[in-house]
DNA sequence: ATATAATAGCTAATACGATTAGCTTTTGAG
DNA sequence: CTCAAAAGCTAATCGTATTAGCTATTATAT
């Protein structure tokens, strides 16, 4: 009982270094190292192993992510809404390239766990598009497209070296406003 | 010298493996085993060991989904041509789950074998947006926007229970439409 | 055909990380 | 001040990757 750790220290620990690897694939042996104790004693706050750690890391990200987001919206709505959450969703996975990866720890046997956590995360994009006059069912297509943009983007950008010949800056503003457009078309044609 | 195998054929065993597990997680004793051998005989044409097996798992995948998406696109341009290509990606990431999974294996040191092995596939892109009226650098973001789309959307799906209120496909399609209707718009704009 | 070199498999041995067992010290509650 | 839980440690076990060295098969060159 000397070092002062508990779960949380240690996970957030274990998220700086996942983004310092740039990799979620961290092992008990460097998560010790870096807490300066020995790999037996991470079983003393995490009985189920590399499994639950991996799990709290994701857990931990979406929490993270969420805030990030939710942050991002603050008074803001419609396109501008949309605009600064992707903003902060992209800024968020370039800055947590391994956390990021670690989030997207899906399914297996604990699908349910995961869906939860990403909930909260697509809840406040929900959130964002409900000032819009969209039906539900348009909402959730446009969450779905705007989701799938943010999460192919961002990993493609992540993973990616940075020196290309047209900014990936203009081409995620360019997307961003070819969906804000195809939201629009779609309230017109509703009305 | 007995079991007839040589390398092309243990990789397209280990993709059939990595998607029968539904991950790119597949072990050098998991894979002698399916091929009736012991690990240390792989090394016979592995001499790189899991790193080789998992870089060419990756190429493999990038040719395949390349040969997939130049089939679907053939002889039909501009929107007929992306829906194509859409759904034909779209269709080899569910397929193919692990395999794709696999070709993920992103940089690190091999960045430009990566870069390299994608090219093809995105190739195909370019060339499916060249009948339509867009500069160089709309080509791009276009491409841009398109991969992301279906590699978010993809692994998403790929990842997710497929109980949805609302269907996937109509969601696939939706966004599909979403982006065509920007190309429109962006010609329209730059006569 | 036959000797020979490369090939492709095998077993045994090594290394390393995950995990478990059991011991010990610190610390917080009473 | 005592005691139980907490949190660390060392030693031991297990499983997988990988290497070393052996052997049988196959292909090739004489």
């Amino acid at each position: 009982m000397r070092t002062g750790l508990d779960k949380e220290k240690i996970i957030l620990r274990a998220a700086e270094l996942a983004d310092k690897k740039g990799s979620s694939d961290i092992t008990m042996k460097e998560l010790a190292d870096e807490l300066g104790i020995k790999p037996p004693s991470l079983y003393k706050h995490f009985s189920g192993g590399l499994d639950e750690l991996s799990r709290e890391l994701m857990l931990c990200g979406w929490r993270m992510l969420d805030a990030e987001i939710t942050k991002a919206v603050i008074g803001k709505a419609k396109d501008d809404a949309v605009t600064a959450l992707c903003y902060a969703y992209r800024d968020f996975v370039l800055k947590h390239k391994g956390l990021y990866e670690a989030m997207q720890w899906y399914d297996m046997f604990q699908s349910k766990e995961h869906m939860k956590a990403c909930e909260g995360a697509v809840d406040v994009m929900y959130r964002s598009l409900s000032s819009y006059e969209l039906t539900n069912e348009q909402k959730i297509h446009t969450v779905r497209l705007v989701r799938a943009f943010l999460q192919g983007f961002s990993t493609i950008e992540a993973h990616t070296a940075h020196d290309k010949p047209v900014p990936l800056d203009d081409s995620f503003d360019f997307a961003l406003r070819t969906i804000l457009r195809g939201i629009a078309d779609m309230q017109k044609r509703s009305q």
